[in-house]
DNA sequence: GAGAGTACTCTACAAATGTAGAGATTGCAA
DNA sequence: TTGCAATCTCTACATTTGTAGAGTACTCTC
């Protein structure tokens, strides 16, 4: 597979979210689908999408007369991505610290703190069992 | 105070990094510092440094010849933003969705798990005690 | 007071990103 | 066959970011 690093700017995220939402699709239904948040013209979507095309972020297929495009990247791989790009800058690449500071700093409701808890446990299981990977 | 969004970029962080350890600090300072990690010239931080004033992110006070840069945002303002930007575009605003894929997709060791869930133990108890802010 | 060193100022330029208009093309309906 | 609607193509421009050279100014030393 090519490279690891899909660094995704503020437009393509709104991009490719409406394009993994409705994928295959063209590029006026993204368009039409973003109306809302971004008020951006066809000609801006379309230009977007193009160079995401051109980034391998996207690609495309050719119907006739109509350009379908899909996503290369999967909406894991684009968060993840975004979750490293964080972790590198602002934490010095350190995930802990990172998972430290979300706890520290981020009022989380007691339901939210129990929800936490009950994955860290799944995973402790989890990862007890298999050595895997 | 004024906005609250801090969107560093790239080599925004590298250089407010090196001035939160040298602060208050001269823009050779930070040059040089910053030389192994990044190769820049005098002239390329002492730009990026300039322009980081204008946008409100250092401060500048001259003494007699020497102009001396301090930060005006804290590392934890900035590192809560680069967060707060992870979650908008890539999770839909969502923190704990984050957190989860965190745990989900990235193997933590059983000591990070156990450090983790002491964490949360904490929070709770905070949590539990007082409502506040 | 002349030269050297240090720090500063000004200007510039390329690439990436956000944004979009104008015109070409095509397929369908009247 | 003519015209309209939908879609695409091409081109363009401003702003931001990364990058830096050239020249200026001040201070210290001989």
């Amino acid at each position: 597979m090519a490279k690891k690093n899909y660094e995704l700017t503020e437009g393509e995220w709104a991009i490719i979210q409406a394009v993994w939402k409705n994928e295959p699709c063209a590029a006026p239904t993204v368009q039409e689908k973003l109306e809302t948040k971004k008020n951006w013209t066809y000609s801006t979507v379309k230009t977007m999408m193009d160079r995401m095309v051109t980034k391998g972020l996207l690609k495309t297929e050719r119907i006739r007369n109509l350009i379908l495009y899909r996503s290369v990247v999967t909406k894991i791989q684009a968060q993840k991505s975004e979750i490293m790009r964080t972790v590198k800058r602002a934490f010095n690449g350190a995930l802990t610290p990172m998972m430290q500071f979300l706890l520290d700093n981020h009022k989380l409701s007691q339901k939210q703190l129990n929800e936490l808890e009950k994955l860290i446990k799944k995973k402790r299981i989890k990862g007890r069992a298999a050595g895997k990977k």
